[in-house]
DNA sequence: AAGGGGATTGCCT
DNA sequence: GGCAATCCCCTTA
């Protein structure tokens, strides 16, 4: 994914992502039905549903489904590939390390997203997504969801096995 | 009209 | 490992 805000490129590779769906995933924002936060869910896909979680940090997500159904993915870290200068000054870091982009919230930070990009088309600037950097299917493994206490039997987490940029997980265990 | 709490992070002990 | 920071949305009255 690609951002060009502030006039300066900052990209980096989807490592790590979760999927919320509308129906039947008690942890997605939309399960209760739309909402004036959510209703960018029940769009069209290919749209930015940016939230502010904890009054500090935003966190991205792509809509999915067809519209009329909620669902989207929840980018939760990237491998940084170009204007790391720029990340590190946004995320007040002395160096171009994995704590870049290693979590929802510091991502949207490294690449300068907030909630007014919410409801954007990531088709194009200043938010947008490009298939530059692909990933072997076999590289990909699941588990559930990093920070949800409901539907914990929902293997929607997805990441890069052997990635180090993916978030690091709190509980001893199962990557 | 009011209050609880969250798909997190970083600093403290 | 514990906990504060700091919005604002959503539920309840």
């Amino acid at each position: 994914m690609v951002s060009t805000v502030d006039g300066v490129t900052t990209s980096g590779r989807i490592v790590e992502a979760e999927a919320y769906l509308g129906e039947n995933d008690s942890a997605a924002h939309s399960a209760r039905g739309p909402t004036p936060r959510t209703a960018i869910q029940w769009g069209h896909a290919g749209y930015g549903y940016v939230y502010l979680i904890y009054g500090i940090y935003s966190c991205f997500n792509i809509v999915t489904e067809v519209e009329g159904r909620a669902g989207c993915v929840l980018i939760r870290a990237l491998e940084p590939l170009t204007g790391l200068n720029l990340m590190q000054l946004r995320r007040s870091r002395s160096e171009a390390d994995v704590d870049l982009c290693n979590g929802p919230g510091k991502l949207t930070q490294a690449l300068g997203i907030n909630t007014s990009h919410c409801g954007t088309d990531l088709t194009k600037p200043p938010i947008f997504l490009t298939d530059a950097h692909p990933v072997e299917d076999h590289r990909i493994k699941k588990s559930s969801r990093i920070g949800v206490r409901t539907a914990t039997n929902l293997l929607y987490r997805f990441f890069i096995r052997d990635s180090h940029y993916v978030s690091p997980v709190k509980v001893s265990g199962h990557q």
